[in-house]
DNA sequence: ATATGTGAAACTGTTCACAGCT
DNA sequence: AGCTGTGAACAGTTTCACATAT
């Protein structure tokens, strides 16, 4: 092992740095060669401490005085966030936001591939997709899942069907799972399971207009 | 005025409202009477002080020995949420994720409506969606959003363009926005900003699966 | 002069334990 | 006895201040 991985992180910060990550990569792409944790905190509207206090978890970075260098510190955090290899994905759902999420081509940049996609509707299966990709039957999911070496979940069925879906992915050994159905998905604790609940969100926003 | 609203309430539990809402929804129209609050914690896996606590921020609105009724609850935490009325909607974006987004029907259950839809592209400009909506310019924003009393705004362009069409929402008098896009997206602080952030969330499992 | 790295303080949110009703 | 409501203890996170290095 390399790092120092010492206390434990906080979630937040976890999230933080992928936003950090995504900036090296445009400034990278642009030439530049350092940048300072005042640069980094006021794209995102943080303080400069917040983003020095994130990256002190991992380790000392930068150069006091001068700042970061833009590409090591690009490859530390590809690295700490394990997108240093390739992450396949299976997409249960394929219908409305299961599609978009298929199409949305952005993370496949990160190392993320969805290689496979399973629905629970006869009519759906054998639809043949992108990238070489087939609508299969919620039956599949665990030879699919050992045969391509998935290891992440996403879950986009309606709120009926989550719970189901959740316990497929379990069974088949996923030890991380993005669901975004709003009802009840419980998991096994040694299942990471991160939810996307934009009823949650519009209700959130409505709450803020409701009562400023 | 009704309520308390005595100290600041923190955000996650408001999210978590909005949990208890959808099941008590659920609960009602199965004509359940009396919920505990162990039963509404053992849904999402929390802990059954937890949901007293939430809802204590609020109100009292259980009978000790008895529980919380069910109906009742219900309408409260729809009036504290502010989902006793119609919030309207401009979604910025009719690509791959804003399209989605405006089929996805759940939310209008909850008094959400996609009310104008607005796109940068010209060949996209006027084509008709349902519910009698045709994608406007960016132009129109300014103007849509007074005529039909929108007061939510939703961004899902490509992440360049992400801060632009926050700010076309900002200077319409939008004082809530829903954005997609992972890039810099900084508003007046005045305006509430709430970011779904799928390159984040799947590099935080990322993160889990490398580290764990 | 400039900018990092970090221990300690301040703050925010969660958990607990139990008093108070039904 | 059963279950809510909540102050107080605890845990986690953010913010600060400053020692340290270029």
């Amino acid at each position: 092992m390399s790092g120092k991985q010492r206390a434990k992180i906080p979630e937040p910060a976890i999230r933080r740095l992928s936003f950090y990550r995504r900036h090296l990569a445009d400034l990278a792409a642009l030439g530049v060669a350092t940048i300072s944790s005042r640069e980094i905190a006021q794209v995102y509207g943080l303080e400069p401490f917040q983003v020095r206090k994130d990256l002190s978890y991992f380790g000392s970075f930068g150069r006091r005085g001068r700042g970061y260098p833009v590409r090591t510190l690009l490859r530390r955090l590809e690295r700490i966030l394990g997108l240093d290899r390739r992450w396949r994905i299976a997409l249960v759902g394929a219908g409305n936001i299961g599609m978009a999420l298929f199409r949305y081509a952005e993370y496949r940049r990160q190392g993320f591939e969805i290689a496979a996609v399973f629905d629970a509707d006869p009519r759906k299966i054998g639809t043949r997709l992108e990238h070489g990709v087939t609508v299969q039957p919620m039956e599949r999911i665990g030879a699919a899942v050992a045969e391509l070496g998935i290891r992440i979940g996403i879950v986009a069925v309606p709120p009926g069907a989550a719970q189901q879906a959740a316990e497929a992915l379990a069974a088949a050994g996923i030890k991380a799972i993005l669901s975004f159905p709003g009802g009840q998905v419980l998991v096994p604790k040694d299942v990471a399971l991160r939810r996307v609940n934009l009823e949650a969100d519009l209700e959130a926003l409505s709450y803020f207009l409701a009562n400023k």
